[in-house]
DNA sequence: GGCAGCAAAAGTGTATACACTTTGCGCGGT
DNA sequence: ACCGCGCAAAGTGTATACACTTTTGCTGCC
């Protein structure tokens, strides 16, 4: 193994997909263009915890891991950085954000406003098939719970909230939800969640309890009250109110 | 002139700033960084109307244009592709994109979600200087409209959403108003608005008197019905209802 | 005249080269 | 021993080279 990569045994390259099959309909891009799968994989790497917040990315490390120039690892860092899953500073480089307490106040406080809404348009306008796919979904959450599968519970109650903005069929909200989604990730593991999984998961049944019988305000209601939960278990007051206090403390 | 840039002349180099001036604090870039010039330069282009949506832009037109490479050129065009105001296809480059009619519901289906979440919060939280500056604005809107500014007017009628969104410090939600606004500005132009100023203006008069008054209530319903308004004067009904039709009406 | 096919031109995709910036380390002065 | 200085190593920023793809336009064939 080369050297330069050790320090980042974490990101997992993924095999190039043999495919190209003669006939299949050419959607975007068969290989999965690189740019894409690196940054995929970086974001992964982010939201199971293998990259904490603050570490340096360098672009010939991980051009070398995915064996590519440093021009496709430059571009998803880009990609990455208008998530802000990865901070850019000029000639300094990139690293995995490390996101402010009031960014984090205002991801939530975003995330209430337009999920709010959101559930309540999902009352009214879900199909009951598409409630029956929620419940299925349930089981998918609670099955992860069970067997303790962290990182799977961890992505299965974050694309709770992502696939109602995509049952709706609005796409934009669907983009807007998963960049809020996925920036929430990153900010619970930063601020360490006091939040259980399972409390998460009852409050996902309450919800979709209420879509089922069409009760649009209970709906909000209960949308809301997660969020709160949500982010009340963050640790997010600062641990000391000055900069002063902090060091006295030491 | 190089013949080169014949095409491309609406865009507009930006001089380099003189400045690095000794002792100013490096914000981020003194010379406002190149990609970012570009990107700006185009969007300007786009929603000025200088630039029409399908339009081809190549990569090696623009770089002489700026006199870089085309490395900063493709950065740009990735950035502008995040926001919507580009297209990208594999291989055949940059186009100003072309929002479907779907798309365009989309963006007005999350504005009215977020804007009318936004503006009661506003109507609760905004202090009575905050209120005094958004007059300010209306009368720089006033002006504009007076003076039949086209570009000016139009620029100041979106940045009203704007404004309120920064005034709520909320940068996230500053800055998800400010992409679904620019799109905005790119689905107007697209389907020829006949939507007059000054019924904008009205209505955003409307807004912030109810602001003034703190009634929550009325500053969401007028906002939505703002927002209605400014969509249903969109030409987003199909022209014809399939390409046969259409084609036969020629 | 129209069209298939091919070849040149234009354009994009990725790697690499090189200049410039930041970072880390050792050395000499105090 | 400690601080500052400067140099070397590492790393980023931009330009450029080159391979590959798409587009364009021509030529000859029907």
């Amino acid at each position: 193994m080369p050297r330069s990569a050790a320090r980042l045994q974490v990101l997992r390259v993924p095999a190039p997909s043999r495919a190209r099959r003669a006939g299949a309909v050419r959607t975007s891009n068969d290989t999965g263009d690189m740019t894409k799968r690196i940054a995929d994989s970086i974001t992964t790497a982010i939201v199971e915890r293998r990259l904490m917040p603050g570490t340096k990315l360098a672009e010939q490390k991980i051009a070398d891991i995915f064996k590519v120039s440093r021009t496709l690892v430059r571009q998803a860092f880009h990609q990455l950085s208008r998530d802000k899953l990865v901070s850019l500073e000029p000639a300094r480089g990139a690293r995995v954000a490390e996101p402010s307490v009031e960014e984090a106040r205002h991801v939530f406080e975003v995330r209430q406003m337009l999920e709010a809404a959101m559930i309540r348009r999902a009352a009214n306008e879900l199909a009951p098939a598409q409630i029956a796919e929620l419940r299925t979904h349930l089981r998918d959450e609670e099955a992860a719970i069970r067997r303790t599968d962290i990182s799977g519970r961890t992505r299965l109650l974050a694309d709770f909230h992502v696939i109602i903005a995509t049952m709706l069929g609005n796409a934009v909200l669907a983009g807007m939800i998963g960049e809020l989604v996925s920036r929430s990730s990153l900010i619970a593991l930063m601020y360490q969640s006091a939040h259980s999984a399972e409390h998460s998961f009852d409050e996902h049944v309450a919800i979709v309890d209420a879509l089922e019988k069409r009760d649009t305000r209970a709906a909000a209601r209960l949308m809301e009250s997660h969020l709160q939960h949500v982010e009340q278990n963050l640790r997010l007051q600062p641990r000391f109110p000055d900069l002063a206090a902090a060091l006295r403390a030491q």
